[in-house]
This record gives C-alpha cells, sequence and structure tokens, in this order.
DNA sequence: TATTGTTATACTCTATAACTATA
DNA sequence: TATAGTTATAGAGTATAACAATA
C-alpha cells in the first residue's frame, strides 16, 4: 500500500494522489460525523443532488450490493433526507429522490466541504489551480480502472 | 455534497479533487475486497510499512478511537498479517509491526493499486504528471482541515 | 425465465462506557 | 490521578442467499 506519512511529502504521483484521497476523505468523513452520515449516506446526497434514480441504479453509482442499499434508504428515509415512490414505467422498480430537508442538508454540507478543502487548494496561485482542475477533469475522463 | 456524476466532468476544483478522491477509493476499495481487506485494513499495512508503532499512534493516525484499533488489530494478527509487542519503555503500551507476512502483502497490493492508478494517469504527458505531483505535494504540505 | 427490490443472516467497522494495569 | 489498552455493547455498513412481485 502507499506510503501513509505523518509529514506528507509523497515520494511518487501514486502517492500523491491515494495521500490527497485519504485527506479529502478525512473531511468529507469529519463533516458528515458532524452530522451523524457516514461518508456512503454523504455520497448519496451528491448523487442524488440533480436525479432522481432507481435503487439498483443508485447501487451501481456506489458500488454497492441492492440489498445494501435497502438498508441505506431505509435510514436516511427514517431521517427524513430521502424518499421512495414506485416506478412510472416499470412495476418493480423504486425510486430514489431527495426530500426538501436532503437538498438543503446537501447543499450546507458542501459549503463545509467547498470551505475546508479550500484551505489546502489556497496553497495555489488562480492559475495553478485551473491547472490542477484541468489535470484531474482529464484524469477522471479515463477512469481509473481495476 | 459535491456532485457526483456518471459521466465525470466536474464544475469546480473541489468537485475534482472529491471526484478523484472517490475514484481512488473505488480502486483501492476494489483491490482490498479481493484480498479480504477494507479500505482501513489496507491503510494500516500502509501506514506501517516503514513504522513500528503503539496503538494509540495508529489510532491517531487513522483517526480511531483506540477501542476500534484493538478489533482492528485483532483481526489483522488472526490472519498473521500484524503482530502486537509490549512496548520497551513504557509497560502500559503495546507496540504494532507488520509481520513479513504482511509487509508482502502491502507490497503485492501497492503495486496492483499503482498499476491501476497509471492507467489513470498515463493520459496525461510525463511533464503534466510532474505537475500533477508538485501541485497536489503542495496542497498536502498545507494540510486539509476542518 | 429474468429482473427489481426486500428480508434474513453474518461479519466488519465504528463509537461510548466501563474496566485493568501501569505511570 | 492520568494514560494505554482491552472488553462489552450497540448501531451502521456491507455481502450472500433466499424470497416475492413484476416483466
Amino acid at each position: 500500500m502507499a506510503r501513509q506519512p505523518i509529514d506528507p511529502s509523497p515520494e511518487s504521483l501514486v502517492d500523491a494522489i491515494v495521500q490527497t484521497s485519504f485527506a479529502a476523505m478525512a473531511v468529507l468523513n469529519t463533516i458528515g460525523a458532524d452530522n451523524d452520515l457516514s461518508l456512503t449516506q454523504l455520497r448519496v446526497l451528491g448523487i442524488l443532488r440533480d436525479r432522481r434514480l432507481r435503487m439498483t441504479e443508485l447501487a451501481d453509482y456506489l458500488g454497492l450490493e441492492k440489498s445494501t442499499m435497502s438498508g441505506l434508504v431505509d435510514r436516511a428515509e427514517r431521517r427524513g433526507l430521502l424518499a421512495r415512490a414506485p416506478s412510472a414505467d416499470d412495476g418493480r422498480a423504486v425510486d430514489v429522490f431527495l426530500t426538501d430537508a436532503g437538498v438543503e442538508l446537501g447543499e450546507r454540507l458542501y459549503a463545509q466541504v467547498a470551505h475546508s478543502v479550500s484551505r489546502s487548494t489556497d496553497a495555489l496561485s488562480d492559475a495553478e489551480q485551473a491547472t490542477l482542475k484541468d489535470l484531474l477533469s482529464r484524469m477522471l475522463a479515463s477512469p481509473v480502472r481495476n
């Protein structure tokens, strides 16, 4: 596994990416935990931000089993963050979408994440930030596979 | 929460970082799962790669409670990946370190991660990869806080 | 028959609280 | 008293297998 130093000075690009990712996950995790949300629940808010999906589609986004989704959606629904509705075109399918409370919470937490991450990106000039965004975007365009 | 598109074209630098991080976590998760290791267990292999730490220190690295560490170390120890030993200078403390099997597995999985992530970074030229590493390193140097 | 979703079950991960042993 | 670690307990997250309903 990639080096996990206290004083982060990555030895390779791969290490830099992995360390950055763990740092980002730590931020998301903390902000989520402050609101009793797991990383996965937080991500559901991000995914459903501008979409209405079936259970199976949502599971595919997250890379989880459909049975796992049932539990996840149960708990989020119980908290009033999202809702289920029968699909219009398939009697077997169930749509999931955010409630107003879910949208509102997602936006609030996204602002916190942006603020937190900005503290790091502020170490870079505007031009460098633009470069970083471009490089990451191009990486994402050729998806990380296994 | 940050946008979580199927077709990833991040709208902002923050979204690019978050999406990259989820993609990296997906890779780590898959490679871990193929070897019955959680993300956290995988990370332990990375952290102990070149260190011997006390339980509390390891917990601090991971941002977990010490009671959580006991369970994680129990399971990894049972699998022969790491070992415990009483600390030399403090009768209360317990050191944790990788066994040969743990080192070997960590190296093998790291190679897989590097190979997988390379598929994405290969979309960038050598100069761009160097730039990306530099920018991420400088971000990491000013740690992401909450 | 195949697919969508839920339920039952089991295990890991995680935190909180209570405890033991050492400092 | 304070700190290091473990244990007990409870809840969330996850997968596998079996099931009901619909296609």
